[in-house]
DNA sequence: CCACTTACATACGTGGCGTATGTCTATGAG
DNA sequence: CTCATAGACATACGCCACGTATGTAAGTGG
């Protein structure tokens, strides 16, 4: 064993993080006792405030964790559609579905926001943004959409998109309700399509 | 004096939403502290348990009022306008608007949804939808706007505008970021209307 | 006029957060 | 090899806020 040791601190930074998003993406960030979640990873708030500083910066990283897994997901499947408007309406429906997830809604549109102020904020930390911002550049470059200010496009349509998948999430029929969300977020898209 | 009794009742229900309200509204929900606010009103948290429950008793009362004088701003803002689609927009804008000032921002958009969950899903509570949607539903009998499902259209609307809200409020240079803002939101309805 | 309810205040217990302090293990210099 | 130091984590403590249980005074109905 050559470096036991970062490598223990890494994995007892990796348990932090599983169990505090266990935690934050269940109960929700208020109601998640760090002395619990923390025990049940095999250790104790001391740990957590070494490495983390304080509730707050658990939270952070546990964000950035999902954010890049979300971002790459993203990535992902505008890269799979076979024309790039598609692949960005795909992008987008994704989103939504995404935000569906009981543990991502909680933690990154409602506790995160909450807590840490606008979580897409952060410097650039929200590769979702820039996600979104790099697939409509490319589309008005190829003069496909509309000529719209591409990161107040890409700020307009995420908020749709969050707002739609908590109006499904919350509602008494979620698949009937989700099919009328992505329909109407289909049409709003269309409108931003330059008509042949 | 006939009726005292309910005008005392009244009178004290109105100090604690008040007050829970300006608290809510500077410090945040979960940094202000009952005893606090409600002595700052000549109370004790006892006249706030008997009235409302609990913090989050409070909360909903708070924010019943501040959404009931936000539909009156917006139901008079789309009257004044001189035919309905300049209405809906004006509308429209006026939300991004009305959410940045800080006290919506916070208690509506922030700690509100953090709280209780989506606010705009407690049975029709949230005033904003409704008339968003009335505008919406009448837009379309003009045959002024795409076919499009009106709840979804309002509520995808009403995402755009809160998050676009947040993105100024947080932003650097809120005077040019709310035009950057304000002109996509522009484009993004106009997609929505019936061209000629 | 009296029993009862209602509107609040006071008192208390619990639990969570943050900090200050302690301990143990790994590393690096001599 | 060993000893001093720093870093990783645990333990211990105090504070504050919430919720509840209880008390009290004032108003109301019979």
């Amino acid at each position: 064993m050559r470096k036991p040791r970062e490598e223990m601190i890494a994995e007892t930074k990796a348990k932090l993080i599983a169990a505090g998003r266990q935690a934050f993406g269940t109960v929700g960030y208020a109601d998640a006792s760090m002395d619990d979640f923390t025990a049940g990873a095999g250790l104790t708030r001391g740990a957590l405030y070494h490495h983390f500083g304080d509730k707050k910066g658990l939270l952070q990283a546990v964000i950035r964790e999902i954010d890049a897994e979300m971002t790459a997901r993203l990535n992902r499947i505008s890269a799979e559609a076979p024309n790039r408007w598609q692949g960005f309406v795909a992008e987008c429906v994704a989103y939504i579905e995404m935000a569906l997830e009981p543990e991502i809604q909680r933690i990154m549109f409602r506790d995160g926001p909450a807590v840490l102020g606008d979580v897409s904020q952060w410097q650039t930390t929200s590769g979702c943004i820039a996600a979104l911002s790099r697939s409509i550049e490319q589309l008005k470059a190829d003069g496909v959409m509309a000529d719209i200010d591409t990161e107040a496009a890409a700020r307009l349509i995420n908020g749709a998109s969050s707002h739609a998948a908590l109006w499904i999430a919350k509602s008494d029929a979620p698949e009937e309700t989700s099919r009328r969300a992505v329909k109407g977020f289909r049409t709003l898209l269309e409108g931003l399509c330059v008509r042949g």
